[in-house]
DNA sequence: TCCTAAGCGAGACGGTACGTCTTGTCTTCCA
DNA sequence: TGGAAGACAAGACGTACCGTCTCGCTTAGGA
């Protein structure tokens, strides 16, 4: 049993938290300084370091939130298997309405700045998912796990890369258009990889693993 | 004419360029303090501020390089017009033989570190010479201008995504196999957006451009 | 009620007090640094700087005790009134015997270097009391002002140069030796001024008071 | 036979002194940086120091002038012995006069600043003249040398100070009445330490000389 | 209900790095 | 080829944060 943690210790997390992510849209995370975070949290220096060591850890702490919100869409895009056979993501959709609601944040934290942290969580999560639905379009040695690899990141990447463009881009589209959009794009990858090397591993791309 | 530059200046300059170079691949570029430099450049602190005001003007400064050498490449590719037809980058066979000759630096630059300047700057450049590729084989309308913004972000975000792995992963592919890899999952984009649209504008992707 | 004071910063400043004066009499005013006094008191050097802003700060600081010392030194000759019939500064006498007693200090301080602030200082006391002593003995009127200014400069130069040859000269005379010689030379000038302006130099001098 | 030197050396080191001079005039010596100096003579750095290796060097070097003017004070002042009869030290008048036409400069190197340095040169200068002038006045052993020390030094404090009160008092008296204030200080501590310790006052004094 | 342990605000402190400034030397370039 | 221009090393300055700490005040939660 977790022994009950006293509330102003929780008041005093909750208050860092927040403040943090305040800053971070308002001023990029990179010039966040500490004192910052504790005038705008309204609290002690030594406060801050009783609870957190670094602005990173604070920042970590914030963002265990979009983890498991993330895992929440893939586990409910895993329930209907069937949708592999589309050749779709189906966690984009929802990602994309999520980012749009959150544009200020998403924007701060990927857009823009964020000072490489958060595109390196954000680019774990999305990559930890991608991997799992990839796994599961793929029979267990074809393709080799280097070209897996490769593709997985090839989607991250281009994934971010037009997230990262879409809230940079004042009324540029609506959710479902970037997700159409990445859908359309990323279809014929998933089907070359997943398909080409399960269905008939012999004709395969050409591409030789080492 | 350039009025010909006192030497010592130049002297000067070079060796805080590659001391910094040096820095990079060693520690990280965030890690890296002026006084570091100075040192390894075997140089006053105040001879650092006279040439340069900051560490990031250090960066951007070697990278004129790297700027110019990629032109190269991509100016050798527009020479053959034909190659459009293809659907290929042909830049990206080049750079990738370029990068693995540099290793050690460009994983310092991308793969792992490099303070998000080095990567915004090869963003950057690779946007604006996927942009001039990508307007080469689109007519002037067609797609319209957010659909081939969308493309480029995808397929610069794709090609970094993929380049970063590629340089965090100890022998894995030969720098051809990572260009056949990339080209093999660019054709298909470049097809679509490119031809798709000027071919049969009609039958389009379905998403509209307000 | 005076708030009480946190006793670190009262420590602190007086080992930074200290500091400067041991070093005034080891190497004189000018040669020091600022980094020299925070060795000398061991403290950080942001933390002289939390507490003055300059080094003449700490001077003005450690000089308000000769101030206040020498303030007790007049006020107990102000008690005597009779003296002023005498034509005498008492306050030269304890002064010459507290100078002789901290002779390495004061040497540092006037007798040789200290930067022409402590000369300015210990002229700026002087003056005051002079002044103060010139006001008891003359009219309101007489002599006028501009002739009483000049005496008090007259005298505090003449003081401050015996003093100063006496503290750079070695086994020369004892306290009540200057004393007495400055009296002695001292004394006609009062009694001319003081007295030759009054209508009646016998009978004015010595009476009327402020 | 010294060679005749380089016209254009003379004429740069007399623009170096001139430019301290005026700047001395300007803001007061500490202030004064080389390069200040450099930029008012019109002249590269390291022209500078190929002619002086210090500011006080060039401070010196303009003081030779006022070093010979009142040499030349004094000397004239010599010529009529029976005026050492009258207690008055000759040189001040023609001092006060001079002074008062340059006034801006000598307010600058006495009345307020002139970073000690100059302060001591006079005071050289004044005790120089002012010890001849004793010693005329003396037997050749009374009083004790001691004496005649402290007498010069009082002198030579109570001068410079009544001289810089008058530098710094706008409009306060003419030349010709600080001369005379002096005077009536001076002759009772002159008149009390030569003759008090001759044998014989009157016959005493003005007999003996060397 | 009180009391005690703790959380907490305030801020002193030692550090580290910064960017600026001035000095005196040394090198380059030009006339 | 000798002197002016100015690049350079050295190092002090004052500032800005950092992370640790000590000090009392306040407050939560158990007795």
């Amino acid at each position: 049993m977790e022994k009950s943690v006293d509330r102003r210790i929780l008041r005093t997390r909750k208050a860092i938290r927040e403040a943090l992510i305040d800053l971070i849209v308002l001023k990029g995370y990179d010039d966040i300084k500490i004192q910052d975070i504790t005038e705008k949290a309204d609290i002690g220096r030594s406060t801050f370091y009783a609870h957190y060591s670094t602005k990173d850890a604070v920042f970590l702490d914030s963002f265990i939130q979009l983890k498991s919100w993330l895992k929440t869409c893939v586990d409910m895009s895993r329930v209907d298997r069937k949708r592999i056979l589309t050749h779709r993501l189906e966690f984009i959709a929802p990602l994309c309405v999520h980012i749009n609601e959150d544009r200020k944040l998403y924007q701060a934290l990927v857009g823009h700045r964020g000072g490489g942290l958060a595109r390196d969580e954000i680019r774990k999560i999305l990559f930890e998912h991608i991997r799992e639905d990839v796994e599961r379009r793929c029979q267990p040695r074809n393709p080799p796990k280097v070209m897996r690899d490769a593709l997985i990141h090839y989607l991250v990447g281009a994934i971010i890369g037009v997230l990262s463009w879409w809230l940079d881009t004042k009324n540029s589209w609506a959710p479902e258009e970037v997700d159409e959009f990445l859908q359309s794009m990323i279809a014929p990858s998933l089907e070359k990889i997943c398909s080409d090397y399960s269905v008939s591993p012999i004709s395969g791309c050409g591409l030789s693993d080492e």
